[in-house]
DNA sequence: TCTGAAAGACACCCCTC
DNA sequence: GAGGGGTGTCTTTCAGA
C-alpha cells in the first residue's frame, strides 16, 4: 500500500467502517466513485482482511480475561499446538512467542470455573504446561493500527 | 443481555458487521422492523461497543508485534501508566494483570529498532520496568466473542 | 484512474394491526 | 413483533474524459 490517499482511507474506514461512501469521499476529497473502487483494492488485495463488530465482553457474558502463556511438554515433539486449540472459541488470539513459552494465547471466559476448565482443557489437548496471567482490569483494547 | 436472539443478532453482526438489515433478518428469522429495532437497542445499550476494520499488520507497515510487560519502578509511587501511555499509538491495548507485572500491553510497530525506541519511551514516561516478549508469528487474532 | 449521472436497493421513521 | 408506505440516502454501474 503505497498511495497516501489509501492510507487515508484505510485509516478512516478503521475508525470508522460504518461510514458510508459519501462521508468517506468528503474526508479523503475524491469522488464517491473513486472511493469505492480504492475501498475494493483495499479489501480484495487483503489490507483489509475484514470488519467486526466489537462487543462488551460482560454484556455477552465473557467478564474475565487472561493470557495464557504455553509451553510444550516434549520439545522434540512435533509442535501442532495452534491447529489442536484452534476449535476452543474462549482463545480469542494465538501468537508463537520468542521467550521463555512458546506461545501466547488471549482468553475470555466466563468466570475463573471456567477459566480453569479451559486451562485443563489446554494442558491434555496439546500437551503443554500453561502460565496464565488473569487481567484484572482493561485501561483499553481494539486500539487502531492507523491514526488519521 | 438475556434474550437469546438478541445473542444470536450479535453473533451475526459481530461476523459481518456489513450486512443489511434485510440479510440480518433472514439469519436471526425476524422481520427488518424487529432487527432494526434490536440492532438499535444492542448499540445503545452498550452490547455493541463499535466498529472495526481489521487491517493487514504488514500492508500498513507495522509487521512486528509483541507483548510487553511494565512493573513501577516505586510500587508505592501513585500508579498512572494507562493514561502517561495512552498517546503513545504503537500501543494496541493496555490491561492491569495479576502477577508478576502490573500491566500488559500488546504494540505494534514497523522494525525492531521502532520496538526499541518504543520501549525506551514506555519506560521513562512511565517510570516502569519492561519485559518484553516478541511476537514471531501470529496464528490467529480477533477471533469473534460470540459464535453463531 | 477519476468524475458524473441514472437506476435500483436500502435505511429510517411513522403508522396500523 | 409483523407489515407497509414514503422519503431521503446510499450503492452500483456505466458512460466519458
Amino acid at each position: 500500500m503505497d498511495d497516501p490517499v489509501d492510507v487515508r482511507l484505510a485509516a478512516e474506514v478503521s475508525h470508522d467502517p460504518r461510514a458510508t461512501l459519501a462521508q468517506l469521499s468528503e474526508r479523503v476529497g475524491l469522488s464517491v466513485s473513486a472511493v469505492q473502487a480504492r475501498l475494493r483494492k483495499l479489501e480484495n488485495s487483503g489490507v483489509i482482511v475484514g470488519y467486526q463488530a466489537i462487543l462488551d465482553p460482560e454484556a455477552v457474558g465473557r467478564p474475565l480475561s487472561a493470557f495464557i502463556e504455553i509451553t510444550p511438554l516434549d520439545p522434540r515433539q512435533p509442535d501442532d499446538a495452534p491447529r489442536l486449540l484452534e476449535p476452543l472459541t474462549a482463545i480469542e488470539a494465538c501468537h508463537s512467542v520468542a521467550g521463555d513459552a512458546a506461545y501466547m494465547l488471549f482468553v475470555r471466559v466466563a468466570s475463573p470455573r471456567e477459566l480453569e476448565a479451559l486451562v485443563s482443557e489446554i494442558r491434555h489437548r496439546a500437551s503443554v504446561n500453561t502460565r496464565t496471567t488473569v487481567v484484572l482490569q482493561t485501561f483499553y483494547e481494539h486500539r487502531p493500527m492507523l491514526s488519521p
